[in-house]
DNA sequence: CAATGAATATGATCATAATCATATGAAGAA
DNA sequence: TTCTTCATATGATTATGATCATATTCATTG
């Protein structure tokens, strides 16, 4: 896990993550940029709580080993924060790994309480942002709810999108990922609905045909 | 949308709710208990944001109607609160109905941004529900994108159990409806991995053996 | 008590998504 | 440039969950 010490490029980092542009002058000031390789263990369960993750850029995932023996994944990150409700803990209750080459800030656990009491604009800021990520998770489930590869593809577009249509701002891949659908279930279900009239797709512009 | 005036018997509301032991005294006086029949409308899309929901009983929906004329559900809540970021907004961008018979208590918007500005335990109360919100979603959203019933429910038992054992402390029912599976699928699953000796259930408690 | 409805449970059939295989195109590296 | 790699894309086969049907048990209510 090595730590990049230039001296941080906020613009760029809120460009690539928005998230970024949460946090607070005082705590910019105290971010660490960590580049972690694959595989590589960002903490373990039980270890006490030192800093929050900000996923800049890769995959991170949070993890837990079950009585099976099996990992189970609680969250994979490809951008945001992770384990969130780590500040209402002493320590980790999972463990966290770059699943690829990632980048990530650091903010010490310490310093993010203090600044979340202190300053009611950043408080007020982080309460919008676990809000608004309650939202998108609800709809996520619901969709995941759906059996079929095109109803998850029509509640995405309804969602995420506005007046039946949505931009894609990803590969079609992790958007499968997203989708709960694998990457050729997704192809076919785009070429299906394309060829039966009801959808519209312009590179990666989606619009769904009444 | 019937207003029901009896004092509130806070104690029971909580054990029926435990989101609503989030509330302030001076919130919990303004409370509004509200009985919704089947299929009543409780807000629709463009209403101002008068109240703070918390469904206490029955089930509550957040929907959107699609281009294609479709319904697409962007929450089903048996308990808890509902639109959380409406917190954020003017007005709603989703319509909420009742599904079946629902009891819900109704806080006014307007103070309830007050005492939250104003009661830092309030404030940092709600922020670790959302937080801890955002960890179950999570990790519920990870379960559904397995694609085997087995696997879900292996899944459901590590991230919200402890030990390899889980309660449960819902029907069967609706419990196939949280891991997104027919309750049909979700009994075969349970016997199928009984017979395999891999699962062992004792009325609603679930074990999973190695 | 009987009756009604809901949850629990299992069987049979069918639709569909996962998987494996294969091919093409685009981007980046040597 | 050529080579490599990855995303995109489609076909064939298989596994599995949805659906419909049917009992049974349980709880609630008249």
């Amino acid at each position: 896990m090595k730590k990049v010490n230039d001296t941080l490029d906020w613009p760029a980092l809120i460009a690539a993550q928005p998230a970024a542009g949460l946090i607070p002058e005082p705590l910019r000031e105290m971010a660490k940029r960590v580049d972690a390789e694959a595989s590589e263990t960002l903490f373990r369960v039980g270890d006490p709580v030192l800093h929050v993750y900000l996923v800049i850029s890769g995959e991170a995932r949070l993890t837990r080993l079950g009585r099976n023996g099996r990992e189970v994944i609680l969250q994979r990150s490809r951008g945001g924060f992770i384990a969130e409700a780590s500040l209402d803990s002493r320590t980790y209750h999972c463990d966290a790994i770059a699943a690829e080459p990632t980048t990530l800030l650091l903010f010490p656990t310490a310093a993010f309480r203090v600044a979340l009491g202190a300053e009611p604009s950043f408080c007020k800021a982080w309460q919008s942002q676990l809000a608004r990520e309650v939202r998108k998770l609800r709809a996520q489930c619901e969709r995941l709810s759906l059996p079929s590869a095109a109803d998850r593809i029509n509640h995405y577009i309804e969602s995420e999108g506005t007046d039946g249509a949505v931009t894609i701002n990803q590969s079609r891949k992790s958007w499968a990922a997203e989708l709960g659908l694998s990457h050729e279930a997704l192809y076919r279900a785009l070429r299906r609905m394309q060829d039966e009239g009801v959808l519209e797709v312009d590179g990666n512009r989606l619009i769904s045909k009444p």
